[in-house]
Formats: structure tokens, sequence, C-alpha cells
RNA sequence: GGAGGGGUGCCUGAGUGGUUAAAAGGGACGGACUGUAAAUCCGUUGGCUAAGCCUACGUUGGUUCGAAUCCAACCCCCUCCA
């Protein structure tokens, strides 16, 4: 029943990481018979990733655990380039230190997912900065330049797209997809990798490589995409209440980024479950196939096993216990975020917006006195009536803490200290 | 370098002297309904301890009782020409 003969190729199909390969045929016998290395290429656009980039993450974890080797690409040099895929104008460009903080800041969620090292299958980290910034002009131009046919480039959908908008693209993003596939080549040569991963965005791009790799260098490569994920209800992944759902702990706490994944659409969490997580295939049936609201416990697994994977098991059980503490028990879970407040300061009380705005739920004291009227706001999960309405000591609970609450699902703990 | 077009709130985008903190849609947040879901309906969506005041329509000046709206200079972007 498996279409493929290689364990990697077959996972890869029955998870949903396929969306379309250059070659499936040939990189499954490659795959079968031998270990193979694999790249995905991340820009250091953002000092974090976000939930966008978990799929190629996710893929390159299964690369690994399916005995090849994993090599994080890291765009240190097409990051100045500037990718045209997928967007109108063209992006700010970014500093040299811009770009070098945002690396770093990135390469600590490698860590969590991959397992870096010198063993056969342990993955790399590379900088392409390393072979693009040192690049000559012109023996640049007469190796690989002309194996680029602009006719070609302009029918590829990040160019096309562009210029059927009649949106500007300049000639530094032009150079974009040949930079990209030189990459492709120049890791082939250096680690023998063969094999580029995307999202199905850089489709064009990896097929540029797989190309140039032939022509110039005789290498047979290949190249293989995801599909792009959207919610069920066409959303883009990873907006939530307060921004975009950040891999890093010190973007986004380990409570936030499990809420997320339990407020998982009902039609996704199949998905879900097969991408994010390395639940057994039959055990992700089983949770799918609940009906109502019992679908609610594949939620909890999936956002358990998420949050395990990226922040560690103590988090995702912290997080668990205290969503369950907050939801199912109407008490207050250790987890959620606490700000302290002097004593003296609460005793006189001060103002209810206020608190809430001190405590992060709102971020200005006008989006609190609008929640108040609106009917969102709760102090010890009372509502608050009015908007003048303050809060001090007597407000703290049994607990020695004040629980406010902005909508059923945010809530901050107060504590007088 | 020349000619023309344009820069509005998180985004798209109306507005061409006062009734404009700025239409409409999207997004987001809140409420109702639920299952911490979706869909739907309703409300909110610049700041300020707030019936008042302050800051805002690329920047800086100017005209005017009054400007996002008129004028000037500058900056940036687009299209066509050289």
């Amino acid at each position: 029943m498996n279409a493929f003969r290689s364990d990697f190729l077959n996972a890869v199909a029955e998870r949903g990481f396929l969306h379309q390969c250059t070659d499936p045929g040939a990189l499954d016998a490659l795959a079968k018979d031998g270990r193979i290395a694999g790249y995905i290429g991340f820009d250091a656009t953002a000092d974090s990733l976000h939930v966008g980039s978990l799929v190629p993450i996710m893929l390159l974890r299964l690369l690994q655990r399916m005995g090849h080797r994993p090599i994080v690409l890291m765009g240190g040099g097409t990051t100045k380039v500037g990718d045209p895929s997928g967007k109108d104008g063209q992006r700010q460009l970014l500093s040299d230190e811009q770009i070098a903080k945002n690396l770093n800041g990135i390469k600590g969620v490698f860590e969590k997912f991959l397992q870096f090292g010198d063993g056969p299958t342990d993955a790399v980290m590379v900088n392409n900065a390393e072979w693009l910034d040192r690049l000559e002009y012109i023996a640049f131009l007469r190796d690989y330049g002309r194996h680029f046919s602009v006719n070609r480039m302009l029918s590829f959908d990040s160019v096309k797209l562009r210029l059927e908008r009649e949106q500007p693209l300049t000639f530094l993003e032009f150079n974009y997809m040949i930079l990209q596939a030189y990459d492709f080549v120049e890791l082939g040569r250096r680690y023998g990798c063969r094999l580029q991963m995307g999202g199905s965005d850089q489709w064009g791009n990896i097929v540029n490589g797989v190309e140039l790799g032939r022509r110039s260098a005789d290498l047979e490569l290949f190249g293989l995409t995801s599909p792009l994920l959207t919610t069920a209800s066409g959303a883009k992944m990873g907006k939530t209440a307060s921004g975009a759902v950040w891999l890093n702990e010190e973007r986004l706490s380990a409570y936030d980024y499990w809420q997320y994944w339990r407020n998982t659409e009902d039609a996704d969490v199949g998905r879900f479950l097969r991408l994010f997580t390395e639940l057994p295939m039959a055990e992700i049936a089983r949770l799918e196939a609940l009906q109502g609201s019992e679908i609610n416990e594949a939620k909890i697994v999936l956002a358990n096993e998420a949050t395990r994977l990226c922040r560690g098991a103590d988090a995702a059980a912290a997080a668990a216990e205290t969503a369950h503490k907050t939801f199912a028990e109407g008490a207050i879970g250790d987890a959620l975020p606490r700000i302290d407040i002097a004593a003296a300061e609460l005793r006189p009380g001060i103002p209810a917006f206020a608190l809430m705005t001190r405590a992060g739920l709102t971020q200005s004291n006008g989006e609190a006195r609008r929640l108040i009227k609106g009917g969102g706001a709760r102090i010890n999960d009372a509502r608050v009536e009015d908007e003048a309405a303050t809060v001090s000591l007597s407000d703290v609970n049994d607990e020695g803490v004040i629980k406010l609450s902005a909508g059923r699902k945010r809530h901050a703990l107060v504590r007088p200290v």
C-alpha cells in the first residue's frame, strides 16, 4: 500500500509533507539504498522563527529520524538580497549587524529540534555568507550566469507575479533565485547534499538549483516541497492575540504556545497531528476520528506534543496543568503570566483598567476601558461592571493573588509584594 | 535629466477647506451561542484617571477664523521618455 520503498519518502507522504518532488522515483531509490543529506534554507529576517517555519523544521527532523543527514542553511548571504517570492514590494534591506543578530536568535531553535554533532546523521548548520560574501562578480557570471536564461527566469512565479501586477522588481531581488540555486550546488560539493526541501513557494528556486547542479557541476540533485499551511478557514498560520506565534521562549511563553495549539480548528487537528507531532499514524487516526467535543482530547494531545518538541517536556506539562486548572476547574495555574505590585501601592486601590494594562492584558488604558465597557474584563472571575472600578488588597484571594482576565482565555495574576 | 501619477489609521482604500479621530472592507479584540473549535449575530478598534484635552493623513514651512484637503520647498515610490 505504500507508494514508496524508502522509509523517508513514505513518512514524508503519509504525514502530509509532500507537495511536489522533482524526481520521486530516483530520490526514493537513493533514500532507500543509503544515507542522503538534505537541506532547507532559512532567511534571517527576524530574530526568531515562528510557527510558519515549523513545517520545514519538522521535515528536517523527519529526515534525521529516518536515518539521513539534515543541513540547516542559514541565509546570512541571501538575506542581504531578499527573496521576492510572494511579496508585492521589496523588503526593507537589513544591515549586516541586524542579520547577524537575527541569525543568532534563530540558531537556538534548531538545537531543540535537531541533533547536531559529527556523527553520520548529525545535523550541520551552515551559513551561505561563507561563500556568497566572497563571490567575484565576473567569474561568477561566466561560470554560473551563463546557465540561466532570463526568458526562463521571467516565467517563474516569484518574478512573473510581480511583473504582472506591475510591482517593481529590482535587479538585486531578481538575483535571489540565482544565488539560491548556487547555494544548492555549493552544498552539493561541500557536503554531498543531494536534496533541497522547502515550502511550495520555493519550488521555482529549488528547480533552478537542481538544473544548475546538472549543468554546471554534473550533480544529480533533487527537490521536494511541502504544502504551504493555512488553517482550514483559510487564515495564515501563526497569528494569535499577542502577535505571531514565536518558537523562542523569550518571545512567547510556553503556556501561550500550548494554548495556540489547543485552539486549533477542528478541521485541522488531524493534519496538524501528522505534521507537528511524532505520534504513530494509528494513534493519530484514532484521535482524528473523535467527534464533537471529544475532539478536544485530540487538541490537548496536539498541544502537549507540539509544546514538548519545542519547549521541552517540563514546560509542556506545566502548560497543560495550568490550562486544565484554568479552564476545567476554574482554578489558578502556575504558568499564567504574573506580575508583582507593591502592596503599598495596592492598598489604596488601583483602577482596574490601569492594572489590566500593567499586567499586559491590554496595550493601553483606553483599550482596557473599552474592554470593561464591552463586558470582557473580569477580576477573580467576576465581571467588572464599572469602568472606574478599582482593585485593592481586599481583592486578593485565598491563594494570595488577584486574577485578572481579558475575555475567556487570557488571564494574568497580580501578586502583592 | 524631462513629462506625468502617487505617499491617509495594523492592512487595503475613500475623502479635495469646516458637520473628519477621518467612509467602507479586511484583520484583530470583546460579547452572545458553543466544546478554550468553526460558522453566525452584536459591539469595539489613536493616546490621556477621559462629558475635556492632546497627538495624527510622507517632511518642513506658508495661506486661512479654520487644512488630510489650498500653496511652496524637500524626501520617497511608480509609469513613460532620454
